[in-house]
DNA sequence: GCATATTTGAAACAGTCGTTTGAATGAAAT
DNA sequence: ATTTCATTCAAACGACTGTTTCAAATATGC
């Protein structure tokens, strides 16, 4: 295998292990075997090297999901494409890369870690990756959630992004936390119990503020 | 003010900002007007530094929820406690302190990066501090969703904890990614949102794992 | 006022970090 | 066979990391 390849394997499952600051560049070099100038001559940067890591992946999957979208549309003809259907889009590309035995569950970590890492520079790399699926994917929620108001639709997929990510990021601390086991093969399951769970609360009534019987 | 609370202070603001890797111990120091030695005179290491400043906010909050809980379960009497007042019981405390001027904003965000952190002995001590409140707060979500397999109780906590997480950490990104604003005084608005979007999820019907019509 | 702790101060410790340099390789093209 | 180009290599760069040391300063108890 060459080189370059060789380093983004070892940085794509390093940087999801500990994260993009944890691991240096010499971590990477040393378990790639290769040599520490080799990252800078082919990347040019840590920065562009962890850009490197994610668009390799994400480009495909994002790909995936505007044309799943794109296909169900079709498939709906003139009426909006149904609020599962829409989710499916957009979890069913991420999360296979869970079973890909060539991907392996690094990645998925990698690309939900992301989603809440603050450094601005990799936020604005993320921001142009997303440039494109954000607004198709927002239009098919609000077309799939007729009446329901604009804020709330935005509050309801800002929590979305966060179930999603952290369950991307962190399945392993649903064994910890609760004893349950996680089995990266059976995403379609995993995606399925997402769906069921988003989709509930994208079609939640919106209450008043008190639920406690404050009768006290 | 004495040393020790200006070191938690400023470190507090500098994690929440930028992370636990990311902010230096001389980061903190030339920002709180206070000598490098201090650090390790008053905590002993970066270490404990970390967990003193989550501790000295989570403490009482988890204080507050077990109390919260207790009182809700001598209000229901015989009957379970709802789902809603649970998920309040759990939600309140923690996100009150986005509106307090004297804790600010910055300590939620730091609490939901905590979650996603993968650092060992950050997730050993978050556990430990999590103690009480896991299985008391399980063992209430179980008793108000009667029927659901403990499985799917599992996954949809895990969703839960996701969509918390996300929001307390990266409510800006709200604004970034779908232009509505987000306003930490009102944080009882935001609480309202995310329990009816659980509660919802929570109660969702388990579904079969097609979605899409594939008629195709 | 003096002795005893407690707390701060400046400086240095041994490492690690991302990045750069320039020479040594390899392969491909002429 | 020789030139040309892309790639690899070891070594060093300055800056930054958490931690330690020990003297100076401050506060506390008698």
């Amino acid at each position: 295998m060459d080189t370059k390849t060789r380093i983004l394997d070892t940085a794509e499952r390093l940087f999801a292990q500990k994260g993009f600051d944890a691991v240096s560049l010499r971590n990477i070099i040393a378990s790639a075997k290769v040599n520490l100038a080799a990252v800078h001559y082919h990347f040019g940067s840590k920065q562009a090297l962890v850009h490197a890591v994610i668009g390799r992946r994400l480009r495909p999957i994002n790909g995936e999901r505007i044309t799943k979208l794109a296909e169900a549309k079709a498939n709906a003809g003139r009426r909006p494409v149904k609020l599962e259907c829409v989710l499916e889009c957009l979890f069913l590309p991420l999360f296979r890369v869970q079973a890909d035995p060539k991907v392996g569950p690094a990645f998925s970590r990698l690309i939900g870690r992301v989603l809440f890492d603050r450094n601005a520079k990799l936020q604005k790399f993320m921001m142009s990756e997303l440039a494109e699926v954000i607004p198709q994917f927002s239009a098919a929620l609000d077309a799939a959630l007729p009446g329901l108001a604009k804020e709330e639709t935005d509050w309801r997929t800002h929590f979305m992004a966060g179930a999603m990510a952290h369950t991307l990021c962190n399945a392993d601390l649903l064994e910890k936390f609760t004893g349950t086991q996680f089995d990266p093969r059976g995403f379609e399951t995993t995606v399925r119990r997402l769906i069921d769970f988003i989709a509930a609360g994208f079609r939640a009534k919106v209450s008043r503020p008190t639920y406690q019987g404050k009768k006290k």
